[in-house]
DNA sequence: AGGCGCACTTTTTTT
DNA sequence: AAGTGCGCCT
């Protein structure tokens, strides 16, 4: 197809910021008014206009967008399109860490996910009671954010665990001891990957030059989810290249993440100079799904000034349904479904949004139940599986026998293994840098079963060939995976040939292993393929981006928007709301909103439980006040006794003012 | 001491 | 599904 012809498909806004002059700019659009048609217009038409496609970078936030924004532009442009590369900001500064080694640094390195990362704190938290220092999976958090948001541990504290800045000196001693093993290891974690770069560049005015010097543009989706260290790869950039900048203050979900949309209200001012366009004429959803989402966001109190105007005009009025409890409204769902399908609907057309990857789950029991094909999107990654991740182990072993944490990974699985043996054996092996040499430890250690050895020597010699490696490790252990799993293993067998598909083709284990580190893939992702006809379920954070003519947004419930333990707390209630505008702006011809609950009775009856934090979520639910012509009201009566709610037991508010201490800051890798 | 099985809770969101 | 805590076994 022609660029002419694709230029006139847009309208005047999205043409006038697709093919507008080498600027930097940003454009301001509210969902569904285009913006990944915008993204991909303008690289067609820089293309077109003698730009080379690879000199220019697309940054989205996953793997799915990025490719599927460079699928659009090939379709746009077929062969001219090659060389053009979309990534995450992860894979770019990969990559860009991998081509030029002598600038970054870090040679040797591999890259360890949230899994890894939770048990070095744990190595390091060590038996430490809840009240002297939190669980590692919040060390964790802690750790990123700060890192993420570019601030103090103490300023991260203050501002997500006041309770706990007065302990701030015992956790940064851990952070430090964090630090300092990974160098030691050799091991970046998600942050790093990012700061390494980012670190390089903004202060060695050569490294710079030299990023610089391989892009002219560099166009970045969904921009209200940049987070500060991600500005820190951007900013630097600036004067060698043209940043076009696409996103929605008002989807702003990633906040948990470090996400500050204040990148977009202010990018004139950090980002000059810069042109701002706005696109403000929705092509997706009909009028009636923007009023209700319209209405959500205009009670907000903060000023997002917007209104969706549609041009698709009057369709079905969205409905909103009732139910006595998450099982009825799972089985209601996959019945409508089923109802859709006879009418002739297509699977493909619908998509069901969740706010967790758990609540999926009672919806894919209720689709497996009755044969509805599904694919899962956001759930936990193939290669976050234990028994995956087990197996993993032994090749990260063989391609680097440095890795204290495959090492004690896989040394646990055996029988008479436990911590201590795994904690005392492990740092033995860390002396040594050959793995011949730690197979010669390994086989003097009494009481172990052949097998240890067997594994790690048959891997080994078929390292070249990553796919077979792998299945000779499945195989080696099988039998000790089989007891440890008992309870589900035959449906977890069944993601080895998954896995082993995935690994064909790639040079070495690591090549393989760093991938899908950072490119999670979703069991139900390999077995699917585009042309099959499936309903989506998905998390709403996976979602932002996408649409479906029919779309489910799944237990609307108070309690759940906002969930209990972020009320109190506006910044997150707001990002709470907009998690749900996300969720209502995906539909295009009708919108379900179902939610669950005995309580909502006793909140429309005006009879709210007292003193409880379920009063309280009440009384912030989202829904509540949402005038009633917005929508086709249905209440499901359940057949048995409506069922004890929950329980606000576990909301606390949050205690105020703190006494700041000095701070250790968080050094940078 | 260290390992292991059992009962128990406990789930935000993602690179 | 996975983490935690507890008590029993070697």
């Amino acid at each position: 197809m022609s660029i002419n012809s694709l230029l006139e498909e847009l309208n005047d806004s999205q043409r006038a910021a697709a093919s507008m002059p080498a600027q930097h700019a940003l454009v301001l659009a509210g969902a569904g008014c285009g913006k990944t048609k915008t993204i991909v217009a303008r690289a067609a038409w820089l293309i077109s206009n003698s730009t080379p496609a690879d000199r220019i970078q697309i940054l989205a936030f996953t793997r799915r967008a990025a490719n599927e924004i460079v699928e659009r532009v090939r379709l746009q442009l077929g062969d001219r399109a090659n060389g053009l590369r979309a990534s995450t900001f992860h894979t770019w500064c990969t990559s860009l860490r991998l081509r030029a080694p002598a600038v970054f640094g870090y040679r040797g390195f591999s890259c360890i996910d949230r899994e890894d990362q939770n048990q070095l704190f744990k190595l390091f938290r060590g038996k430490a009671t809840a009240e002297q220092l939190p669980p590692a999976n919040e060390l964790c958090d802690f750790y990123s954010f700060a890192r993420n948001t570019i601030q103090t541990l103490e300023a991260t504290l203050e501002k997500d665990a006041p309770k706990w800045v007065k302990h701030l000196e015992v956790i940064g001693k851990v952070m430090l001891s964090y630090e300092k093993r990974k160098r030691d290891r050799k091991y970046l974690d998600y942050d790093d990957v990012l700061d390494v770069v980012a670190q390089r560049i903004s202060t060695s005015p050569e490294a710079c030059a030299w990023v610089g010097s391989l892009y002219d543009h560099v166009l970045v989706d969904e921009v209200q989810d940049t987070n500060p260290l991600q500005w820190k790869l951007l900013t630097p950039l600036q004067n060698d290249v043209n940043l076009f900048c696409v996103g929605d203050d008002a989807q702003s979900i990633f906040g948990f993440r470090g996400a500050d949309f204040w990148s977009v209200h202010s990018f004139s001012e950090h980002v000059s100079p810069s042109i701002t366009l706005k696109l403000e004429q929705n092509y997706r959803s009909t009028q009636e799904i923007l009023d209700v989402s319209n209405w959500l966001i205009s009670q907000s109190p903060l000023n997002y000034d917007k209104t969706l105007v549609g041009i698709r005009g009057a369709g079905r009025l969205p409905q909103l349904h009732t139910f006595a409890n998450d099982w009825e409204e799972a089985r209601w769902i996959a019945e409508d479904l089923l109802v859709r399908r006879q009418e002739g609907a297509l699977w493909r057309e619908h998509m069901i949004l969740v706010r967790t990857a758990y609540a999926a789950r009672k919806i894919e029991a209720a689709l497996l139940a009755k044969e509805i094909p599904y694919v899962l999107i956001g759930g936990v990654a193939l290669f976050a599986t234990a028994h995956v991740r087990d197996v993993l182990s032994v090749l990260r072993i063989v391609a680097n026998p440095q890795d204290e944490l495959a090492w004690m990974r896989f040394l646990k699985l055996w029988p008479g293994v436990g911590e201590k043996t795994v904690t005392r054996l492990t740092e033995e092996l860390m002396e040594f840098e050959l793995l011949d040499d730690c197979i010669r430890r390994l086989v003097k250690e009494p009481k172990f079963p052949p097998g240890v050895v067997e594994v790690i020597e048959v891997v080994k010699n078929l390292q070249q060939n990553v796919a077979m490696a792998f299945a000779a490790a499945v195989r080696g252990m099988q039998d000790i995976l089989a007891k440890e799993y008992h309870l589900n293993w035959d449906k977890r067998l069944r993601d080895f040939p998954l896995v082993e598909k995935l690994a064909e083709g790639h040079g070495s284990i690591s090549a393989f292993l760093e991938q899908y580190v950072l490119d999670p893939v979703f069991e139900t992702e390999v077995i699917y393929k585009p042309e099959v006809d499936k309903v989506t379920l998905i998390t709403v954070h996976s979602a932002k981006g996408t649409e479906r003519e029919v779309c489910y947004a799944v237990n609307v419930s108070p309690g759940a928007y906002p969930l209990t333990r972020v009320v109190g707390n506006q910044e997150e209630v707001e990002e709470e709301r907009r998690v749900l505008y996300v969720a209502l702006t995906r539909a295009k011809d009708e919108l379900i909103v179902t939610r669950q609950g005995y309580r909502l009775w006793a909140y429309e009856n005006q009879t709210p439980p007292d003193g409880s934090g379920e009063a309280e979520a009440e009384e912030s639910y989202f829904l509540n006040g949402v005038p009633d012509h917005l929508f086709e009201h249905q209440v499901h009566q359940s057949d048995k006794p409506p069922i004890a709610p929950l329980t606000g037991k576990d909301y606390e508010p949050p205690p105020m003012g703190i006494v700041i201490s000095s701070p250790p800051r968080i050094p940078t890798s």
